[in-house]
DNA sequence: ATCCTCCCCTAC
DNA sequence: TAAGGTAGGGGAGGAT
């Protein structure tokens, strides 16, 4: 092939500007293969100027490269001890602890406990100097057992014998565990919660508490012995606790003081007696009143849910790592971004980008602590059960030639590899190196593009460094020296390349790829290897018989755009050329911010969502305010089983699932918990489903606004110039198709006509229980073609248009009946009932005709009301559009009635005396235009108040409704300054 | 043409 | 047991 691809980054020919070391160069290795440390070291050692002791002899094997490396830490970690004052008493004194994998509080948390109270930190585990092992889970196949249960099994060692003097050890050999760096012989995996659970309900361990309290609390903790007789189930609890007991991810909080909450087990060398103080998990203490639950990771069991929940999702960490990105590295990009490599000054210079990411990323981290599974399978992974549905999140390159991949359940990578070593999540660890990623990627370009916490984009058009080979190895080498992980490097003349390139380069290697070359390289390359074509347009591209960017090519633009889409068909067009014309450039404003859980999401009842959907609010909430944003359009996200959907594979997961969504725009930004609850309420509302077949919720918010402070005042006046601005937008206007059920021409019962008009959706989903509404009955003397609704459709269910004389029929019920039904009930109503009748004509009549209709019983109260209640516009219509609308939505539909001057209806005739240039037309008096000021300005009131509690949607068509008036008058404008107030407390505007 | 809503797709 | 999120791009179809 003809790309330039060089696996190590020292083996680059060219020159080099920093180091001239007389070293000799290391041969390249075949991709299969997974480097050693020694070369590792030997390729760092290379360029480093920092790691000056080191640099003039490379270590012959990896023990002696340790050796030099733990005292040089112990030396870093002495001298540290020794400036920080010792105020302290040394508590810590003959304690050494080694910190293994995941902990809270954190291995450097810890280290800086030790450091401040006379214990010692090791970086890596030596039997000899390590008096403590910190770690949340015990390994796996740990060759030894806890005392008391070693019974099942005499023959295996005891955990004691782990830390005893090797003669008294009951094994042989065991001093290959320990050249191992003592390393748990993995003929499994690593990480066995039950093992934990073993280990602490046994009283050979202590458990120390860290409790950490904050300031407040004092109590130094206590030290006793575990309690004998303490079963697994408190020891479970512990385990529990363990879990739920932060509040935020650690990744979030490391910053906060080192007082800190979370509980971690620390298993404690018995011999040891160090004055360290320990508090015993027992049944007698406070942890067992939680009781057991196993159930903690579902919506219906855990009221914290959402929280724990994103504590724990490694999607949510990278998901929402690009925000703690902008906050960090909020001033680190240099000037906006690069279209400068195109001007002038520097000519027509052929653009090169680097593209850097990290090896296997999640697994490097933890990995790099236990050198010895370096060349063995691993993956990072929430369980070990080789039966469990748990996802692999990154898997490594040894694991990778078994076909482990990120996003496989455990139990399939457990088939394709049995040996595969399971390593938890450390997300701290993630984090902090992410930042030191980034820290050097930012020293050495100022155009960096961020892509993900591992991953980013350079532009070196204009570097200083000109070769972009020997930047990229630089870099690559710095980054290994600073955070133990490898990182590969594509180079090339666009994004879409460098990242190809990349991919060539993996692991641990660099890759360019000069724009000559492109074109071959990207011949055979299978289609779904372009960033931008996923398994879907894959599978679309199959159809066509394209596999390959060759087979890609044959295809015109103009059929790729017909097939695809505009955008979509360029994209394809030009991705399989190697065209890439997006700039690197700094990531732009956010323009949306959300959350969503579909995982463990189960409701029986509609209050059980309840407190999951405010958690869900407040976390947006939050989040929001987090970034300094507001929002005005709040979409909510459903998943909903699918008819059939079968139980879901996945434990806890959301199967087979329908998408649904629905959005509300409110004119007033907002970030208050409050008030995205109520809106997302009534959002949810909207689904009108049966909350057991919900899999999955999500609220995103869009439209974003800064929230500065200053913008505080602003909003009354936006508010205020949104009302008063001419260039209003009509209301949500609905056109009407109608669909004729039967024929006629109008004056005979037998040929009435009914026509059912705009019916988009089941009435019931539009209108969820609780939603007030009215029915409406609009009148007209003449057959009107089509009913115009100033209402979204959302606030109105199928219109009916009908002769007068059926406007008594119950819509509700009129419209559940099958057809037929509905034929036959009109065929024997008496014609043209006339509106002008008494309401108890109409009922007499109606009643007379109850058995043929076979309705429900209509009792008085329900016609009464429906006459009296209901907007009787007409004098003496002939047809009625019938259809029950949201209350707010009549005032909107009033409006029109009114400017169609068709309306004679007592509150319209309020609007008409209310209006001032009604009034100069109508010569009303002063006092009656006071008044019906305030019969309005109270009506209004009253519609707001009631909305307050359930509806925001139709408070917004209020003021749709104040605008449009505002164009023929003021008087809405002096209403709105009355009913302003409400307003400040619906919207949570200042 | 340009916007909006309700989706789907993709990447990490 | 297990933690299937997040945000941007874009298309279809309808309203303006
Ligand atoms: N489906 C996925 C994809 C990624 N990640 C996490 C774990 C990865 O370590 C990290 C970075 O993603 P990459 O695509 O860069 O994958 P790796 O870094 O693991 O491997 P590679 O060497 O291919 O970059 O994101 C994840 O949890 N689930
Ligand atoms: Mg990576
Ligand atoms: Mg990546």
């Amino acid at each position: 092939m003809s790309v330039n691809s060089s696996r190590s980054t020292g083996s680059d020919s060219r020159s080099r500007k920093r180091n001239s070391n007389s070293l000799s160069s290391i041969p390249s290795k075949s991709k299969k293969n997974q480097k050693t440390l020694g070369m590792a070291w030997g390729s760092n050692s290379l360029s480093s100027s920092r790691s000056s002791s080191f640099r003039s002899s490379p270590f012959s094997d990896f023990s002696s490269y340790m050796t030099e490396k733990n005292r040089k830490l112990q030396c870093q970690f002495n001298a540290e001890a020794s400036s920080s004052s010792h105020s302290e008493k040394g508590i810590f004194r003959g304690v050494s602890i080694f910190v293994d994998g995941f902990t809270i509080p954190s291995s450097q948390e810890l280290r800086g406990y030790m450091l401040k109270h006379g214990g010692r930190f090791e970086n890596y585990f030596s039997r000899h100097r390590v008096t403590h092992i910190i770690c949340s889970n015990l390994p796996d196949r740990v060759p030894y057992k806890l005392d008391q249960l070693a019974n099942d099994n005499p023959n295996q060692p005891k955990l004691l014998d782990f830390f005893a003097p090797r003669s008294t050890r009951g094994i042989k050999d065991v001093s290959a565990h320990f050249a191992r760096e003592a390393k748990i012989e993995c003929e499994r995996s690593t990480c066995y919660d039950d093992q934990l659970k073993e280990a602490w309900s046994n009283d050979g361990v202590e458990l120390i508490k860290v409790t950490g309290q904050c300031a407040g609390k004092s109590d130094v903790p206590v030290h006793e012995n575990i309690d004998r007789e303490s079963n697994e189930e408190s020891s479970f609890i512990a385990s529990e606790l363990c879990q739920v007991r932060t509040a935020k991810p650690d990744y979030l909080v490391r910053e906060e003081s080192n007082c800190r909450k979370g509980i971690q087990a620390i298993l404690q060398k018995p011999s040891t007696s160090a004055g360290i103080s320990l508090q015993t998990i027992s049944e007698s203490s406070t942890l067992s009143s939680l009781g057991p639950s196993n159930q903690q990771h579902s919506t219906l069991t855990d009221p914290n849910f959402v929280e724990n929940y994103f504590k724990n999702s490694r999607l949510h960490f990278i998901g929402t790592w690009r925000n703690r990105y902008r906050k960090r590295f909020h001033s680190c990009n240099g000037l906006k971004s690069t279209s400068s490599n195109i001007d002038a000054s520097s000519g027509p210079q052929t653009p090169t980008v680097i593209h850097v990411d990290m090896d296997c990323f999640f697994v490097s981290v933890v990995v790099r602590n236990h050198l010895e599974l370096q060349d063995k399978p691993v993956a990072v992974c929430h369980s070990d059960n080789p039966r469990g549905t748990a996802e692999i999140s990154s898997a490594n390159y040894p694991a990778r030639d078994y076909g482990v991949r990120a996003g496989i359940f455990v139990r399939d990578a457990k088939a394709l590899c049995p040996h595969l070593v399971i390593v938890p999540y450390n997300f701290e660890a993630y984090e902090e190196v992410a930042d030191q990623f980034y820290n050097i990627l930012h020293k050495h370009c100022d155009k960096v593009q961020a892509v993900s916490c591992d991953e980013a984009f350079l532009d070196v058009t204009d570097s200083k460094e000109k070769d972009p080979e020997l930047l990229a190895s630089t870099i690559r080498k710095e980054i290994f020296e600073t955070t133990g992980c490898s990182a590969s490097a594509g180079i090339s003349v666009n994004l879409l390349v460098a990242r190809l390139a990349t991919r060539a380069a993996k692991p641990d290697g660099q890759c360019y790829i000069p724009v000559e070359k492109v074109d071959n390289y990207l011949h055979e390359l299978p289609v779904k290897a372009l960033p931008g074509i996923g398994y879907v347009l894959e599978e679309k591209l199959k159809m066509l018989q394209v596999k390959t960017c060759g087979q890609l090519r044959m295809i015109s633009k103009e059929s790729l755009q017909d097939e695809f889409g505009k955008k979509t068909g360029d994209m394809l067009w030009n991705f399989s050329r190697g065209i890439d014309h997006r700039l690197v450039g700094v990531i732009q404003e956010s323009k949306s911010i959300g959350a969503e859980v579909n995982w463990g999401v189960r409701f029986n009842e509609m209050k059980d969502t309840q407190c999951f959907l405010i958690s869900l609010c407040k976390e947006v909430s939050l989040r929001l305010q987090g970034c300094g944003f507001q929002g005005r359009t709040f979409t909510v996200k459903i998943k909903k089983r699918k008819k059939d959907a079968a139980e879901p594979a996945k434990y806890m997961g959301c199967g087979d699932c329908e998408n649904l969504s629905h959005s509300i725009t409110v004119p007033c930004a907002t970030d208050d918990a409050d008030v995205i609850h109520r809106i997302t309420r009534q959002l949810f509302g909207y689904f009108h489903l049966d909350v057991k077949e919900i899999r999955g919720v999500g609220l995103q918010v869009s439209k974003l606004e800064n929230a500065d402070p200053c913008n505080q005042g602003h909003e009354r006046k936006l508010l205020r110039s949104w009302l008063t601005s001419g260039s209003a937008r009509a209301g949500e206007k609905c056109q009407v198709s109608s669909t004729e059920m039967l024929k006629g021409d109008g004056d005979n019962v037998e040929d009435i006509v009914i026509e059912e008009m705009e019916v988009h959706l089941p009435v019931q989903s539009r209108f969820p229980e609780g939603k007030q509404s009215t029915e409406i009955q609009m009148v007209s003397t003449s057959r009107p073609q089509s009913v115009d609704l100033d209402v979204p459709t959302s606030s109105h269910n199928s219109v009916y248009l009908m002769p007068s004389s059926l406007s008594q029929v119950d819509t509700d019920v009129f419209q559940q009946l099958p057809e037929e039904l509905r034929v036959d009930i009109l065929k024997q109503l008496p014609d043209h009932r006339r509106p002008e009748c008494s309401s108890d004509a109409v009922l007499e009549d109606y009643k007379a005709h109850q058995s043929e209709m076979k309705f429900g019983e209509v009792s008085t109260n329900s016609v009464g009301s429906s006459v009296t209640n209901n907007l009787w516009l007409g004098k003496t219509p002939q047809w009625v559009a019938k259809f029950r609308v949201s209350n707010c939505s009549i005032l909107n539909f009033l409006a029109k009635m009114y400017f169609q001057s068709k309306s004679t209806g007592l509150l319209s005739s309020i609007l008409q005396s209310s209006i001032s240039d009604a009034r100069l037309v109508l010569d009303i008096s002063k006092e009656e235009w006071d008044e019906a000021i305030c019969k309005m300005t109270e009506l209004l009131k009253q519609f707001i108040d009631l909305k307050i509690q359930t509806d925001i949607e139709e408070i917004y068509l209020c003021f749709r409704l104040l605008k449009r008036f505002s164009l023929k008058s003021n008087f809405f404008l002096q209403v709105y300054d009355i009913v302003f107030p409400h307003l400040q407390v619906l919207f949570g505007a200042k």
